[in-house]
DNA sequence: GTCGCTAACCTGTCTATACAGGATGACGCG
DNA sequence: CGCGTCATCCTGTATAGACAGGTTAGCGAC
C-alpha cells in the first residue's frame, strides 16, 4: 500500500466509510467493520484503521465502544448546522433580486495566513483570487474575499462571475466534502465598510471558510456581512 | 512506562502542555517543544507525542507547521455551534477557569419580544428571568441574558447559578427537544458593553438561542459575546 | 553579493507488534 | 437449570523504527 502518495491512507479509509454512510449503505446505529477487518480489506497496518475510526468518532460521525465494536452515529444534529448556503440562492429563495459584482478576479501570491489554511506551500507558484459583492435588490449584502486552490480549479479566472457565484462553480468542477467554518463579529476595514455601504460604526457578521474537496483545501474565503441586515439562522431537533 | 495506568500517556502529554500554556510559561505564538524533544523529556514514544500534539492541533490550541514546529495557537475563544455545548463545560475543555455571576434573578413580565418566543400570552402571570456573566480566567466571555418558561422549570429561581449553568441546570429538569438560534453582529448597548468590558467600538456577537421541551418553548437566551476574544466554530463533512 | 546546494531539524505518515481490558457467547460443572 | 470460566473479538494504548517532504540556515561557488 504505499501508493497513492497524494492521499494519506488513513484519509482514504475516512472517505470510505463516509462514502458508504453518504450513499445510505451503512444506516445510522448500524455497525461498521472493526479495525482488524479494515486491515485485512485494504491491507493497511491497525494504527492506521484506527486513526481514521478514530477521528470520525471524534466527528461525531461514529460512535465506538470498546470490546463491541464500531458504529455509525447519530447524523440528526450534524444535518443541520448554520446553513451553508449559497448567498445568491438565499437571496432568490427570499423572493428577491441578486446580482453580483466582481471587483477583482486575478492570480496573486497568497500570504502566510491564506496559505495556511489552503495548505499551499511556502514556495507555491499562486492562488486565484476574488472580491465580488452580491446585492440583494440593490442593497449590498455580502463582499466575498475568496481564494482559490488552481489544483482544484484550474480554469478559475475564466468563470464568469456575475451568472454564477463562485460557490456554485466550485461546486460544479469539485464534489464538496467537508466545510469548516468560523464565525466572528468585527469592525471591518474601510474597503470593506465602504463596499457594503456600512453605517459609521456598523459592525460586520464574518464568516472564514475554508471547502475541501478530494481530501485537500479548495478554496477559502471571507464573507463579510452588515451587522444591521444579515443574520445567520440554525437549529436541530434531538 | 508502564506505570500510572490510570492516566493514558498522550493524555498526560496534552495536560503538560496545557499547564503551561494556562500559567502563562508558553505564551501565544511562541514555539512548544518538538515531538522529539518530548520524547527525549518524557521517555515516551513519538507516535505518543505526535498525538498529543495532534489532538491539540485540531482542537485549536496549537499551531504546526510541518518543517518548522509547534506553536501555542491564538487563544480566542472558539465555540461549536452544531453543538449546543455549556460555556463552562467549552472553557473547562480548553483547560482554563470558568466563573459564573449572577448579576439578576428575578421573575418578571416579558415584553412582547420574549412572549413571543417563549410562546406565552399576553395575560400570563411572569416568566423567570437571569442575567449572569460568564469569565474565562476572571476574563468576561459571555454575558447571558435568559428568560425561562415557569412550566418547564418551575423551581428557577431557587438555583445556584454560581456552581451550575442555566444551560445545565435546564437540561437536567427538561429534556432538550429542539433549538433554534440566530448569530448576528451588533453593537451592544451601555450596560452588555460594560458588563463585557467591550473596547470603545468593538462589536459583540449576538447569539439568540430558544430550546424547546416537551413539544413547548422552554428557554430564550441572549448571549453576547465579546468580537475580539470569541469566535463560533463549526464545519461538517458530507 | 547572489545563487544554489546541503545538512539539520521538523512534521506527516505508515508499519508491525505488543499488552491491557471490556464485552459476549459458548461450554461445562455443580 | 444456573452460574462461573474461558475463548474470542473488540477497542485503547504504547513502542520502535522507517521514509517522505517542507523549512531554514549556512556554506561555498560563481
Amino acid at each position: 500500500m504505499t501508493s497513492t502518495r497524494a492521499v494519506p491512507l488513513y484519509m482514504q479509509l475516512k472517505e470510505h466509510v463516509l462514502q458508504n454512510i453518504r450513499s445510505g449503505e451503512w444506516r445510522s446505529g448500524e455497525r461498521v467493520p472493526s479495525e482488524h477487518e479494515l486491515v485485512r480489506k485494504f491491507n493497511v497496518s491497525r494504527m492506521t484503521a484506527n486513526r481514521a475510526l478514530r477521528e470520525l468518532m471524534r466527528s461525531g460521525v461514529l460512535a465506538r465502544i470498546a470490546g463491541v465494536g464500531t458504529f455509525v452515529g447519530d447524523l440528526k444534529a450534524a444535518s443541520h448546522p448554520l446553513q451553508i448556503r449559497n448567498i445568491a440562492q438565499e437571496i432568490r429563495d427570499r423572493g428577491h433580486r441578486h446580482r453580483a459584482l466582481p471587483v477583482t478576479l486575478e492570480r496573486m501570491c497568497p500570504d502566510a495566513s491564506v496559505r495556511a489554511r489552503l495548505g499551499i506551500p511556502a514556495h507555491a507558484p499562486h492562488v486565484f483570487h476574488s472580491l465580488i459583492v452580491h446585492f440583494e435588490n440593490d442593497v449590498a449584502l455580502q463582499v466575498e474575499d475568496r481564494f482559490v486552490n488552481p489544483l482544484i480549479a484550474p480554469d478559475y479566472l475564466a468563470a464568469d462571475f456575475t451568472s454564477l457565484t463562485p460557490h456554485e462553480y466550485l461546486m460544479e468542477v469539485a464534489p464538496l466534502q467537508r466545510v469548516e467554518h468560523v464565525v466572528r463579529a468585527v469592525e471591518p476595514d474601510g474597503r470593506i465598510r465602504s463596499l457594503l455601504k456600512l453605517r459609521p460604526r456598523e459592525p460586520a457578521l464574518l464568516i472564514e471558510r475554508v471547502t475541501w474537496s478530494r481530501a485537500i483545501p479548495a478554496s477559502f474565503a471571507r464573507l463579510y456581512h452588515p451587522g444591521s441586515r444579515f443574520e445567520l439562522r440554525g437549529g436541530f431537533e434531538v
